[in-house]
DNA sequence: TCTGGGGTCCTAGGACCC
DNA sequence: TCTGGGGTCCTAGGACCC
């Protein structure tokens, strides 16, 4: 993996460049009707929507009827899942010709490492600044820039920042930006974790600041504990990874209230299969472990999942597995009114990257090393580790490979 | 009109192997 | 023979993010 410098005391060097109401900016681009009017993606719930929107308190995720009720003059508008895919690639490559050091988060946010640039392109303000104005000119989005010394502060501040906005947080003023924050500004935290939080008393960053990381670990857990106490003192070492690729992927459709026959249960999952096998395909990408997601009329939620001793992504051999599944949770359906059923393939495998590292098994060392390198360089790291294990199991002999 | 669709990461227990 | 420790993989659930 392509892995830029460790951030260190060079300053403010990584830009989180994150577009502004997305779907909804898309769609006010297209039609010039919806400028600065309330827009809304989505009908049964809220995917998306434009900040004039937002002034009337409409947010994302938020069911349509509820979303309506606040604001009546909105304009509804189905989703174009498409135009969204091609404005993102645009913008990307708008990213990645003012630096190859890009980390894509979602289809609409990305980190980028700007350290080696001030020479021949300026000061990270002035790359940020010039980002936003091709970003502009080019894709014709509006987006929002962070600027700091660690991703989790770039990322705060981008966030702070929305909409239409750069901000970099200085290096010598970290803490003061950061510790009046709200908790829920922490990256990690999210509902249940601030109620948490403010259940004892803590409601900014600053008073989690305060608390050893002990106690944090012994309120959240190991992780999320370390985590947090590490956010709150500005401590992110993470670098910027070029050429991180999705680990699952996955289907669901909402099933609305009423009752659905076994024969129509049957159809639903063979039509989420058949999409999820399609994108696999398309993606080159096969995977082994096959995981049933169910969501019932009480909000509860059950998984079943199954490993395959071989990655696939063939329709047929992923939909054996997910019937299996599904009749494994039959029980649980019986009980309950199902609302959502969702297929997700995971343990995903490179074919591309195991071709390029199978056939090396037995070559000289230093051939090895450059088709790991080649690897390495297109795939990254796991996709070695990936390429080793399935070696294992296909009872190839691999020579040890270098971390 | 109480809810979409796409993901990531962590935890914990059990099976299995050495 | 008995007992224990460590590591990996699989499964299920949960929190979180956009």
């Amino acid at each position: 993996m392509f892995v830029s410098e460790l951030p260190g005391s060079r300053g403010a060097t990584i830009l989180h460049a994150d577009l502004d109401a997305f779907y909804a900016s898309v769609e006010q681009r297209d039609d010039p009707r919806l400028r600065g009017r309330p827009v809304i993606v989505g009908a049964g719930v809220v995917l998306a929507c434009s900040y004039e929107a937002k002034a009337f308190g409409v947010r994302t995720a938020m069911n349509g009827g509820q979303a309506m009720r606040r604001c009546p003059g909105a304009i509804v508008v189905e989703p174009r899942m498409s135009a969204y895919s091609e404005a993102s690639k645009a913008v990307f490559k708008v990213f990645e010709d003012t630096t190859p050091l890009v980390e894509g988060l979602s289809i609409d946010e990305a980190f980028l490492d700007v350290a080696g640039l001030r020479k021949i392109r300026g000061t990270p303000v002035q790359i940020a600044q010039r980002l936003r104005a091709e970003v502009l000119s080019r894709v014709g989005l509006p987006i929002t820039v962070g600027v700091a010394r660690t991703k989790f502060l770039a990322k705060v501040a981008s966030g702070v920042a929305k909409p239409d906005g750069l901000l970099e947080v200085e290096p010598d003023r970290e803490l003061e930006f950061l510790h009046p924050l709200d908790v829920s500004r922490l990256w990690g935290v999210g509902e249940v974790t601030a109620e948490k939080l403010r259940s004892r008393g803590l409601t900014k960053v600053g008073d989690v600041a305060m608390l050893p990381e002990a106690a944090l670990i012994a309120m959240l857990g190991r992780a999320s504990g370390r985590h947090l106490h590490a956010l709150a003192h500005n401590r992110d070492p993470r670098p910027i990874e070029v050429g991180r690729r999705r680990r699952s992927i996955g289907s669901q459709r909402a099933l609305g209230r009423s009752p659905k026959s076994p024969a129509t249960l049957d159809a639903v999952l063979a039509g989420l299969v058949d999409r999820v096998t399609r994108r696999m395909r398309s993606a080159e990408r096969s995977g082994r472990t096959v995981t049933l997601r169910l969501r019932f009329d009480d909000f509860s939620r059950a998984t079943r999942s199954h490993t395959l001793p071989q990655a696939t992504d063939q329709t047929r051999a992923i939909l054996v597995t997910a019937r299996a599944l599904l009749r494994t949770a039959h029980p649980l359906i019986a009980a309950q009114g199902l609302t959502m059923i969702g297929i997700s393939v995971g343990n995903l495998e490179n074919e591309a990257a195991l071709q390029l590292a199978l056939p090396f098994d037995k070559a000289a060392n230093n051939e090895l090393d450059s088709a790991l390198d080649q690897v390495k360089d297109k795939f990254g790291t796991n996709a070695i580790t990936r390429g080793v294990l399935l070696g294992k199991r296909q009872g190839l002999e691999m020579p040890m490979l270098p971390d």
